[in-house]
DNA sequence: CCTCTTTTTGGAAGCGCTTCCGGTCACCCT
DNA sequence: AGGGTGACCGGAAGCGCTTCCAAAAAGAGG
């Protein structure tokens, strides 16, 4: 190794030149193009190697006009959000597949005005070759953003009031009703709801399933509370609901971190889970498993949600039209209903 | 508007065109440069705005030599890590800072081996100005490449067995000893821990803070146990804690999720806390305050870990040389302990 | 009014890679 | 042997921006 402090790395036209090809012939085996003889082209992997060379990706982007990386843009309005378990789980599906490409992932959370203003920069400037976007509130000025940029987008969840070409969405309606199904198949009819901040599409979906549920067995919402989505807004609706109605035999709430408080607020009200009164949550987030009691819940293939978003935009990349796609949820059993 | 489908968008020479300057002038009032008269960069700032104008990215890395983006590496062996709310928080954290930057993030979890091959080309060309690494394991190759990559790099918390110029970490020693002292001051002395896996340098230090404060106070360890940082894990530590030593009346757990298994444990075991044993973790993640009852323990300032360890980078890239950082923990009181 | 600075200008040379396109050359078929 | 037919090959033109540098313009000073 002849490492000279901060040697400039060297170029392709020096591993031509090494080669004794054309810079041409160096570019063909580079990405494995037809019409390089054999010889040249291994006279130019031998280069290569001696010379350690590797590509510069901003060069090949100029020329290529790909930018080489897509970007998963989360919304919400406090950076604080992103903490949530449920888009490191996003991320890693999406990392799984990106990984068998040679695309990168930008990570922009648009919660301060900063923020948004950078993502609307990185639309404009093209600067990654497409995005996911998540945590869209209703009328986010986003959604119309991405839709104008003429970039292809797709998006986790659909937006609300908006109607979006390529998204990606857990089967909320279904998993809703068939939690609310499952508290009515025990005998539960005084069933209440905690539901997420109804601006957004997931919220109202999992309420729809809910009120689904009910009038096709003949019983009414017992009490309906939004949340937003964290475990100390469950505590919060959980008492509010208990106020009004005391006599609640079962709950459903719109997320595992709610029905996690919920758990919470019912145990120090003195009530017996499932007992008195039965949680049935939504997620299946590791909390679900560790809560006390562990929460019955719609699972939903987070990970997977990643991952079709990532296979999707791919495919809108690369010319596709790929059709909207809805995941499967799944009752997950244990023992807090 | 006159927006055709898919018009091709405006080039710095076509600004420069209609303002009636080189393309040089224009240049130079895109970066607001000297060495222009009022009246063309007026014109130039008019041509921007009229052709609605955006630079080009990719061509401004390639002249400039910057990539305008870092990276966040997260090592590990289950992407799932990334699941771990602590992550999300760092990733809000460092976003803060970049947003007032023109920089991005990129965000590449090292997991599996496929991945680590990327996160080693993502080196190795440059495809970043500078790179972040946490959760490295001892002895993982990423702390060697990272540091002969000859690219500025700062590690979230020190890489075990290797000493690294620029890291930023959190007072582990200093936060686990204030954690036991605490323990001791109510007058606990069979004092067990449960520690985090320990090929991490967090756990060690962790460990070792115990350690130190057991040994200050004329006591000694009263069973350790590993756990891997998980709800689950804690659950498991405590219990085989428990089987050995039944008398114990206080548990340090290494961090916020074991704790709150091994309350879960205790409270199956039939044990009061804090009445039989006193429980504090470390971390102070959202679990802690809601977790039953809500866990005393140590606070980390994880999101300012991420802005810290953004801004160190940033230093480095300009060309500083910051030093090392060592973050503040606190003692929060809840009633675990 | 003329010389000496100080500013302002823009031509041109990159940054490192891809790719169009016209030219070679070997080979095969009548 | 002449004419095709392809597979090779490499020159050169970009991709869109920054920046060096020589030249031109504008002030300053006498």
């Amino acid at each position: 190794m002849t490492d000279e402090p901060t040697r400039r790395r060297p170029t392709l036209d020096e591993v031509a030149e090494r080669a004794g090809v054309s810079r041409t012939a160096a570019s063909r085996v580079l990405n494995n193009a037809p019409h390089v003889s054999r010889d040249k082209r291994e006279a130019v992997q031998r280069a290569i190697r001696e010379l350690g060379y590797v590509p510069n990706p901003t060069a090949r982007a100029l020329a290529t006009q790909q930018a080489g990386a897509v970007a998963l843009i989360v919304a919400g309005d406090d950076p604080a959000v992103f903490a949530d378990p449920f888009f490191g789980q996003v991320v890693a599906g999406a990392t799984t597949v990106l990984e068998e490409t040679d695309l990168h992932l930008m990570l922009c959370l648009a919660t301060s005005a900063r923020g948004q203003l950078r993502v609307q920069q990185l639309l404009h400037t093209r600067a990654v070759d497409g995005v996911m976007l998540m945590a869209l509130r209703e009328g986010d000025p986003l959604t119309r953003l991405a839709l104008d940029a003429d970039i292809p987008a797709v998006f986790g969840g659909r937006p609300l009031g908006q109607d979006v070409p390529s998204f990606v969405d857990v089967d909320n309606v279904g998993g809703a009703r068939a939690a609310t199904e499952y508290l009515i198949s025990q005998g539960r009819t005084r069933i209440a709801m905690i539901t997420g901040p109804l601006d957004t599409d997931v919220s109202r979906a999992r309420h729809r399933g809910y009120r689904e549920a009910l009038t096709l067995a003949g019983l009414t919402p017992h009490g309906e509370e939004p949340g937003d989505f964290t475990e100390l807004g469950g505590i919060t609706a959980m008492d509010a609901l208990l106020a009004r109605h005391p006599d609640t035999d079962a709950v459903f709430a719109a997320n595992d971190n709610m029905a996690a408080g919920a758990l919470r607020a019912l145990r120090r009200a003195g009530r017996t889970v499932p007992g008195d009164t039965a949680v049935i949550g939504f997620d299946d987030l590791p909390v679900a498993e560790v809560s006390d009691p562990p929460l019955t819940t719609i699972h939903q293939p987070i990970q997977a949600l990643g991952q079709e978003m990532t296979r999707m935009l791919l495919a809108l990349v690369a010319g596709g039209s790929p059709s909207p796609l809805l995941l499967p949820t799944r009752l997950v059993r244990r023992e807090s209903a």
